[in-house]
DNA sequence: GTTTGGTATCTGGTATACCAAGGTCGCTGG
DNA sequence: CCAGCGACCTTGGTATACCAGATACCAAAC
């Protein structure tokens, strides 16, 4: 049995201060609402580093990271702003990720399993069309599951990456336009297609689904959302 | 007239020299061949620092964003390398830019006015099909152009800052398969193609020429292209 | 009361010193 | 001659001090 083998994990060398600090800073400014008109936006380089016990250095290394990633805009002697993206870089954002995960689809024709297309089958099998509004919260879990799939599926990380990376900033939007029921009925009923069309091995008629399907969350965000 | 008004132009801000040394490394890093068996991978922060006449922190800075690129990897108490990308990580790439361009062509068909594809179209025209071979240099240049004209006529910033950056990585490769007298051929031919769909604003048709065209590329170079 | 100019203060940028962890190299004992 | 070991050196990480530009505030002049 393996049972009389010590099991040593490798690592668990701790991060730097800088790369923690990042961390930490990341998803506290992710966890709050950037787009609340009276959400304070400035970030004070001295303070945040009292606060997490450290000196400026890796505090500032964390916010290069940041800025570098659009996040914050570090303005010289004047301050350190979160940013807020505009409705246009959003729609923009979705776009581009419509272009990966349709482009995603279509190499998971190739790339995934007929056992892996079945467990996406599951996934969007679950919720019966008519009813799927009274179980939201759980939806829209599964809902980023299936989309994450798909990309997990086409076996190409950087795709992953990059979808990452964007829903980072899309997130905050994202939450909002969810939970509306009609757009959740279509929703289910868009993913059965795209299955099908996996299962089908249709590469040109998968990636077009998924495409429209992103698509159409950009046109309702375009028309339907406001931020302020 | 207005003439006998101050006439003042905003700014000119010298960069930081954070900025300006990170511009500088990313350049002469991109300048150097990271192929080169022989190439020396290795920076130095102290030697560096010295050289650009400047102390250690911002070069640090530029390090720091150089890393999150993913153009060095700073490995801690133990150096700084320059990334060498594996020829799947190069595919990828060239699977992600052809998914944007791709979208960015479609995208085009509804945002560019009938005079801009008529300039695209004089760039794909210039060439014989059966004398591009002889001025390969030119029509490199030109090659890129045609591209990100593409991309620009999308009217899509992020897809185009996106490109740029995975242009940045793929460059190297890049210069060794474009001198291929075959490819530029098809390759004048393809962009004929696509300019005939954009002028008909058939986006579904252009939209598959334009992957189809940078797949071929990648297909081309999982073939012929070895990383040493 | 309004404008203007100086000044205190705040903010990010840079330089420098020191630390701890890895790596190198040579000494030493077998 | 070689394996083992330890002092030394190199390297990135962090803390701190100081600088210069930007801002806010206040007082004097109109």
């Amino acid at each position: 049995m393996s049972g009389n083998a010590l099991k040593i994990r490798p690592i668990a060398e701790p991060a730097s201060l800088g790369q923690r600090i990042y961390e930490e800073l990341k998803s506290a400014i992710q966890a709050m609402n950037i787009y609340d008109p009276d959400a304070d936006l400035r970030l004070d380089e001295r303070g945040l580093s009292q606060r997490f016990g450290a000196s400026r250095t890796p505090l500032r290394e964390a916010l290069t990271r940041l800025d570098q990633e659009g996040l914050v805009k570090v303005l010289p002697r004047r301050g350190i702003l979160i940013v807020r993206k505009t409705k246009a870089e959003i729609l923009e954002m979705i776009t581009v990720w419509a272009a990966l995960e349709s482009m995603a689809a279509r190499l998971a024709c190739e790339a995934a399993s007929d056992e892996e297309i079945a467990e996406l089958a599951r996934l969007a099998e679950s919720y019966d069309v008519e009813h799927v509004g009274e179980h939201m919260t759980e939806y829209s879990d599964d809902n980023i599951r299936f989309h994450s799939s798909i990309i997990r599926l086409s076996r190409c990380n950087l795709i992953g990456e990059m979808t990452d990376a964007l829903f980072m900033h899309v997130r905050a939007i994202r939450n909002r336009t969810i939970f509306e029921q009609d757009r959740a009925k279509r929703s289910v009923e868009d993913h059965r297609g795209i299955v099908k069309a996996l299962a089908e091995r249709d590469g040109d008629k998968v990636s077009d689904l998924v495409r429209e399907h992103t698509m159409k969350l950009r046109d309702h965000v375009k028309k339907h959302v406001d931020l302020e």
